[in-house]
DNA sequence: AGATTGCCCGCAACCGATTGCGCTCTTCCC
DNA sequence: GGGAAGAGCGCAATCGGTTGCGGGCAATCT
């Protein structure tokens, strides 16, 4: 495959290469006839510059990565991703830097920067390791521009983008508590992970606050599955708590799968509050913390491109917000277990207040 | 930003450049010796090739571009590119060609194979113009494995990665005539567009040959609001039809929104059909027409793979098939809007053979 | 002992663009 | 008319890696 080169144009015009390189990119040591005639042979034979003999003169690639440490599946299946993709491809499209995506489960971190195929990189804080972290800031100290979406398990030097959780984790405890709730289960995210970890204890520190008892936790990996099978489990176990809490609104969704399943719903049986409040969330009508995900984003990808650029960056503060949806509402009189084979009363009750409803989410067929 | 080169482990070990070169790439005129002393070096200084030099000699990037000529708003608001996006991504990875990502309304489609900053490119073939497709082809002649995914404005010999639409249509049609409906509405993407025609069509032809008359077809833009508009406009016009057929689930989502803001539900009131079973669909028990998105995504990159790597590649045929849901049933006795001001009866008579069920989508606040 | 063979390795020329430096030619001035 | 200034352009090195070709050296053969 081969392109035009500066060389063909230089030829054409019985000029140098170097005579062309400047008049393309306006050295004002060139005349302006000879600065024309190059500019407009470029344009009819559409020339354009070789990125990787750019990037080797300029020590520079003049793209960034994106490092998702999960299969594509995994990254695809939670629209979170999409999300954050968004931010980030529209700041990337804007300030000009290619974004190259990576999705496995075992991440390169270095590679891309190491190959100086990218300038900067962008990943979730949450899934680095200790030596990650290390090598990624030894990285750093050499020019490479990385940001961090969500905490890493240590402090760091390298630019962290982040969102305060816990106002919209205590304003929907508030709620809950507000609402006559003071028994909850809460199905977090992978124990292991620190960013579930946090998020975890935030519930706990605001449900407490407002004097909800966590009669269960329970550990799931973000999933729509595991959501699912930590509903089966509650329903199963008959844990009388009056809400669910979610790590985050995948888990959500399968529980809301679940509960249908079982002929239940929300919330006339059980309360359920997700997290991140991704796209699908306002369309199925699930109560949940809004997470400015978009924002995470375009953070992350200016932070890069001001550092890239040497341009001094302000970062902007993100916090959460609880957005209460449909899936809210006061406690039932009795637990979901003590009507099984159908909650006949509460259905009754429900309809003399609610608005007349579609049917709800996915069922079996 | 100065990284770790073939000179420094060269100079290192006091031999040429050219003899670590050798040694790290296994060519056989290098001694064992000599070989591993290299390679134990490389490894410990964190050596990797520079990817622009070696782009400059092997005369190609190792990159594919995938190039979504939409807003970034706009691709990720859409659960259809996501799923593309996993496919495409798992691929990329699995065979080793990082993808970078663009998203723009107003794109370059040759810019990156011209910088020869990728090799090959995806983009979507229903929105190229007749320039777009000359141009190139033009370029792929040069070498460029180009995938088109749909359908371009006129035949071409680049790849295309398409799915027949008609099989999931017809069987769609099929179904609504056998539940007794003899009158429907389309909401078709923009009128503009050839896919958006195609499919139109697909609908028209196979709901004619059900005996489905079409009372009215709206071009919508694909988006949510342009479902809940023209679900708004079909409710307005008091038009009869007993079934909305849909040109995407976001649209069908827009207007199941719609009907739930005007106290109606499907399928009591009316039933909706979309298109793609995109990720929500499911979970909201949207009727559709499910497409093959993630496979469309694989089989661009997988063709891209084998032509970049000259080996051969048969193409998989992709077809669509009914995914019947939530949203489907046997027309209502009366029109939606004979029950103005509160559908009682058909409520009722819904509650007599459904199954209890969760209060459904998006609902005003 | 001298010639031959083969193993290892270095020299240098690329790939395509950028840039410091110096050369040539015109023009102006004394 | 001769020298200086300055405009306009070319030479060559450089970025980092690859590769054709040739050269040095030791082992082997006659």
């Amino acid at each position: 495959m081969r392109m035009v080169t500066l060389q063909d144009l230089a030829d054409r015009l019985g000029v140098a290469r170097s005579t062309a390189s400047r008049a393309l990119r306006g050295d004002p040591q060139i005349s302006e006839t000879t600065r024309s005639r190059v500019r407009r042979l470029a344009r009819s034979l559409g020339y354009h510059p070789n990125a990787a003999a750019r990037a080797l003169t300029h020590r520079a690639a003049g793209a960034v990565g994106l490092v998702l440490p999960r299969t594509a599946t995994f990254v695809f299946a939670n629209p979170y991703f999409a999300e954050l993709l968004e931010g980030l491809a529209a700041v990337a499209e804007s300030v000009g830097y290619p974004l190259l995506l990576s999705a496995s489960p075992t991440p390169d971190y270095e590679l891309w920067l190491r190959e100086a195929r990218v300038d900067g990189l962008v990943t979730l804080g949450s899934s680095l390791g200790e030596a990650d972290v290390e090598r990624l800031e030894a990285l750093a100290a050499l020019g490479a521009a990385v940001a961090l979406i969500g905490e890493p398990v240590r402090p760091t030097s390298l630019r962290v983008v982040l969102c305060d959780e816990r106002p919209g984790i205590e304003q929907a405890c508030a709620r809950l508590a507000h609402d006559g709730h003071d028994a909850v289960a809460l199905v977090a995210g992978p124990s292991q992970a620190p960013y579930a970890r946090h998020r975890s204890s935030a519930w706990r520190d605001a449900g407490e606050a407002h004097r909800l008892e966590f009669l269960r936790t329970i550990a799931g990996d973000d999933t729509f599955d595991a959501g699912r099978e930590a509903a089966g489990a509650l329903l199963r176990s008959r844990c009388p708590a009056s809400a669910w809490l979610f790590g985050n609104d995948l888990m959500a969704f399968g529980a809301l799968q679940a509960l249908d399943e079982a002929g239940l719903r929300s919330p006339d049986d059980v309360s359920v509050i997700g997290f991140d409040d991704v796209m699908p969330s306002a369309l199925i009508g699930l109560s949940t913390v809004h997470q400015p995900i978009r924002e995470l984003g375009s953070e992350a990808m200016t932070a890069i491109a001001a550092e890239l650029r040497r341009q001094p960056h302000a970062s902007t503060a993100l916090v959460t917000r609880f957005v209460p949806r449909r899936t809210t509402a006061a406690p039932p009189r009795r637990t979901p277990h003590a009507s099984e084979g159908g909650p006949i009363d509460s259905e009754r009750e429900a309809q003399a207040h609610a608005p007349p409803s579609r049917s709800g989410a996915a069922r079996r067929r």
